[in-house]
DNA sequence: ATGGCCGGTGGAACCGGA
C-alpha cells in the first residue's frame, strides 16, 4: 500500500495539478494539508471520480485537511482532542483496512511564528509559538492513546519541524525560527521517543533531502530547503515499512506547490 | 552577482505562510 503526505497549498489553486498528481502516481491513501477551503466547496468531484473516498476537514482561507483513500475511511475524527476552544482545522483521522487494519492521522502542525518569549525565555502565552508548543503537546497525547489502544497507525503531515541541521540547506538562517527552535525540536524527540519511527530517516541517512522550498528569493533553484514534512510509524506500522521517498519532481511541475509529497509503502 | 513569492479574501490591500 502506497501512502503520500503533501501539503497542497490551496486545493482551488492546486486543482489542475492534483488531479494529474493523482492520475499520474494513483496512491492508495493521500494526506493533504492546506487545502484552504471550507467542506462545502472542497472539489469533492475531482477526488471521487478517480475512484476515492473522501473525508475533509475544513476552514475557510486557511488550513484543512483531508483523507483520500482506494479504501473505505472508516471511524472518521476530525479534529486534535485536548482543547474545545481551537477551532483550527489541522488534524483528521481514519481507519483503513487492508491485510490489517491501519489508523491514519494527518495532521497539519501549526507554524508558530512569530516567536514570542517572556524574560524568563518561557513562550508568550496566547501568541503563535505557545498555540505550536502546546498543540504538540497534544499530539503527543493522542500518540499515546493510540499506542495504548495497540492499533498500528501512522500520523503523517506538515510538521513544521526541522529536525536536525542536516534537514537544511542553511540551518543558521533557521536557529531563532519556531520551526527549528530547541523547544520546538524536544517536543518532537519527545514524540518519538514514545517510540515513533521517522519513516524517511530510517531508511535514509544524510544532509541534501527536503520536502519544502520557499516561492520566495530563488529558494528552488539554488536547493535552498528544508525537510518539514514527515511520516511517523507506531512500532506495529513500522514493521510493515518496505520503501520511503521524497517526490521532489513534483516542485519543478506546472504551478507547484512550494510543499512536496512524502511517500512510505508499507506491506499492507 | 543580486534579487526575487504565492494563495485567499473580496473586489484593494492585507493576512498568513515558512
Amino acid at each position: 500500500m502506497r501512502i503520500a503526505t503533501f501539503n497542497i497549498n490551496g486545493v482551488k489553486a492546486r486543482a489542475e495539478a492534483l488531479a494529474a498528481w493523482l492520475d499520474a502516481e494513483t496512491p492508495d491513501v493521500a494526506i493533504l494539508q492546506e487545502i484552504k477551503s471550507e467542506d462545502a466547496s472542497f472539489p469533492r468531484e475531482l477526488i471521487e471520480e478517480r475512484g476515492y473516498y473522501l473525508e475533509t476537514h475544513g476552514q475557510k482561507g486557511f488550513n484543512g485537511v483531508v483523507l483520500l483513500s482506494k479504501l473505505p475511511l472508516e471511524d472518521v475524527m476530525r479534529g486534535l482532542p485536548g482543547d474545545p476552544e481551537d477551532l483550527q482545522a489541522r488534524y483528521i483521522e481514519a481507519t483503513i483496512v487492508g491485510k490489517s487494519a491501519l489508523r491514519v492521522c494527518g495532521l497539519y502542525l501549526p507554524n508558530g511564528n512569530p516567536v514570542e518569549l517572556d524574560a524568563a525565555g518561557r513562550p508568550v502565552d496566547g501568541g503563535k509559538y505557545a498555540y505550536k508548543l502546546k498543540w504538540m503537546e497534544r499530539l503527543h497525547a493522542r500518540a499515546v492513546t493510540l499506542l495504548a489502544e495497540e492499533i498500528p497507525f501512522l500520523m503523517a503531515g506538515d510538521y513544521n519541524i526541522i529536525p536536525q541541521a542536516e534537514d537544511a540547506k542553511r540551518p543558521n538562517a533557521w536557529r531563532e525560527d519556531a520551526l527549528f527552535r530547541p523547544e520546538s525540536r524536544a517536543a518532537y524527540r519527545r514524540l518519538l521517543n514514545l517510540g515513533l519511527t521517522e519513516a524517511f530517516r530510517a531508511r535514509v541517512q544524510g544532509p541534501g533531502h527536503y520536502s519544502f522550498w520557499d516561492y520566495q528569493a530563488g529558494a528552488w533553484n539554488k536547493d535552498d530547503g528544508i525537510r518539514i514534512d514527515h511520516v511517523l510509524l507506531s512500532p506495529e506500522a513500522a514493521d510493515l515499512l518496505l520503501e520511503v521517498r521524497i517526490q521532489k519532481d513534483v516542485r519543478a511541475g506546472e504551478k507547484p506547490s512550494d510543499h512536496v509529497p512524502v511517500w512510505v509503502e508499507l506491506d499492507l
